[in-house]
RNA sequence: GCGCCAGUAGCUCAGCAGGAUAGAGCAACUGCCUUCUAAGCAGUAGGUCAGGGGUUCGAGUCCCUUCUGGCGUGCCA
């Protein structure tokens, strides 16, 4: 269905036609004015040159050929915008569509677009930390949000398991379990199905392996040439190399579902390795691959460029492959599986110059379709209180798992005096309110830039919060299971109350904002539109006893638009990557 | 050096394709619980949108410039 405000726009377009100016001047944009009007027109002030017109008497034109049973009134005002403000009967006519329509209406992408999203960066054997928050907090958001407008959407982990450090990990377990059958190179016979080492075992024997290699020369060759070996797909390391990504990727699958963040594939860097040396030897025969000072690259600056843009570095010097090479070859397994139409990248921003590298690479070769939109999403840095990178207390790097712990210990406490809660449900909801203040506290911030994670104010549960949110759901809730009967049938009712009308304009704005937040890809726009709603949703609230109300048709309006309203916040939190208790 | 990003209330942040009086939350101060969860609602106070030029009927938003901070800048990922 249209958005309320494309309805709007077509009936100005046809008054701006109908009192002889083009209609293109037409378009409605939400009212930035709420005191004075609900949708507004600046049109008559743009036309204004291209007539030689003073715009206020454009604007009187227009309003003149403007009457329609939409607009309980219609003003043009100086310098020349028009104020329009909706009758309630109209509004209330379309949020009925919107509720019984799918998805509340919001139209669907047309034809669907192939969306693949590269958000998750976990390194294998290594634990989730704070620094995996963001991308895989954001990206889920995004994926869901594409989701919900109808793109067919591929989240990729994109896991960390290529190069030295697969290398480092193999030699640690040798020198763990030398005799293990992986290290025997005459062993012929079936390798084990039990991976040799727990999870824990597997964070312990990275860290110290590659501490080692730094200080012990002859390990750190050991680890290389295990390195090696890998690569060259050697039986016994193959193995080994199975067992370490399934105890890793278990783990990681866990402590990812813990967050409600659930990746559609678990590919890694290494999937890309057999794509590299063919991609590699196409370049070199289209002529795009080049030597220059001795190792093998794609020159990418061009003539318009005013700034620097140094090449893309397919092979060291010593022939080795770079990050820029995998995500390369990653980049030609994606075109040949999905041949998708946009690959976005959740990255920490700083990586920006190596993505401009890469993508402008990808284009030049050949690799993705020129039409193919290839998008960079570069995240800030989660900053503690005092603005500087995220630590613990004594200044390490916090694992995810115990961030998370803390936050809902937080939680927990404070909702510990709350008798509403059965002890049972405690931890489940303890849980879930922490993931809320957590996402929300993200995605609330622009992506794009740094913020400030203050746990204290995150877990204060005032204000803008994702608990305030969840408080909001959850009252609403009460209200429809002290009533008891289903709602689902019961009719809206034109607004009364100025209060009334707001909560359903906000309503009637969900597909507007939620399509600014996908094209832009910026969740935090959906995270204002749920504070607004909430808001509104309270004041209604306050503002009316809903059970007590003695006219029972209007009673039946009031729960019909609390019902709507909580689903709308249900779906909001869901494309945020949250969820409601029943209680709290 | 060059490049990218940022600078908005005491603090943390919004500001959607330039539109009317720059908005929230926290902190401060005032009210509102015999009534659907007060984790709420209503209100007061708080701003030279870093500085300076320009474009425009109109600039926090676009252009130029200065200052401050962060980050990046050919063989790490």
């Amino acid at each position: 269905m249209n958005k309320l405000v494309d309805q709007i726009s077509e009936l100005l377009c046809s008054a701006f036609t109908a009192a002889g100016y083009d209609a293109s001047y037409g378009k409605a944009t939400i009212s930035n004015r709420p005191d004075l009007c609900e949708y507004q027109c600046n049109g008559a002030m743009a036309a204004a040159k291209a007539y030689k017109k003073a715009p206020i008497a454009i604007a009187n034109d227009v309003v003149a050929q403007l009457s329609h049973e939409a607009f309980e009134s219609v003003e043009a005002v100086a310098p020349g915008f028009i104020n329009l403000k909706l009758t309630p009967a109209y509004l209330c006519a379309y949020l009925e569509q919107m509720r019984s329509a799918e998805r509340f209406g919001v139209p669907r992408q047309e034809p669907p677009r192939t969306i693949v999203v590269d958000y998750g960066g976990a390194n294998v054997a290594k634990p989730l930390h704070v620094g995996h928050l963001r991308p895989a907090v954001i990206g889920e958001a995004l994926c869901r949000m594409e989701r919900y407008v109808g793109n067919k959407v591929i989240g990729d982990v994109h896991l960390g398991d290529w190069g030295l450090q697969m290398g480092l990990i193999v030699e640690g377990v040798r020198e763990r379990y030398p005799d293990l059958p992986y290290f025997d190179d005459s062993y012929t016979g079936e390798y084990p199905s039990q991976a040799p080492f727990t999870i824990s075992e597997l964070e312990e024997i990275y860290p110290a392996a590659s501490a080692r290699s730094k200080v012990d020369p002859a390990f750190s060759a050991r680890a290389h040439e295990a390195t090696y070996r890998l690569q060259k797909g050697q039986r016994g390391y193959a193995a080994l190399r199975e067992h370490i990504m399934n105890v890793s990727i278990a783990d990681l699958r866990k402590n990812y579902e813990a967050l409600d963040v659930h990746y559609t594939l678990w590919k890694g860097e290494s999937d890309a390795d057999p794509y590299i040396m063919p991609m590699i030897e196409k370049m070199r025969a289209d002529g795009f691959a080049v030597e220059s000072q001795g190792a093998l690259v794609v020159e990418v600056q061009t003539e318009e460029d005013t700034k620097q843009v140094p090449p893309c570095i397919l092979l060291k010097s010593d022939g080795a492959a770079l990050y820029a090479t995998t995500d390369l070859a990653t980049l030609v397994q994606r075109e040949q599986d999905f041949h998708p139409d946009k690959v976005l990248y959740v990255v920490d921003k700083r990586q920006a110059l190596h993505f401009e590298q890469v993508f402008r690479t990808a284009y030049k070769t050949g690799i993705v379709r020129p039409e193919t939109e290839l998008k960079f999403l570069g995240f800030g840095t989660m900053n503690g209180k005092d603005g500087k990178p995220f630590k613990t207390r004594d200044g390490g790097v916090m694992r995810l798992e115990n961030f998370v712990a803390d936050i809902t210990d937080t939680v927990r406490q404070r909702i510990a005096q709350n008798q509403v809660i059965p002890p049972e449900k405690m931890d489940q909801t303890a849980h879930q309110i922490a993931i809320a203040a957590l996402k929300y506290g993200d995605l609330s911030n622009l992506a794009t830039k740094d913020y400030v994670f203050d746990i204290e104010r995150f877990t204060s549960f005032e204000g803008n919060t994702g608990p305030y949110l969840l408080y909001t759901i959850v009252r609403i809730g009460s209200i429809m299971t002290k009533y008891g009967g289903d709602v689902s049938g019961l009719a809206l009712r034109p607004a009364e109350s100025a209060l009334e009308k707001d909560l359903q304009l906000v309503l009637s704005r969900f597909a507007d904002q939620l399509l600014l937040a996908v094209r832009d890809s910026t969740p935090n726009v959906l995270c204002a539109y749920c504070y607004e709603l909430a808001g509104a949703a309270n004041r209604f609230y306050h503002d009316v006893r809903i059970l007590q109300e003695p006219d029972e048709a209007r009673r039946q309006g009031y729960l019909a638009l609390l019902d709507m309203t909580r689903r709308m916040l249900l779906t909001c939190i869901d494309l945020l990557g949250f969820s409601a208790p029943e209680q709290m």
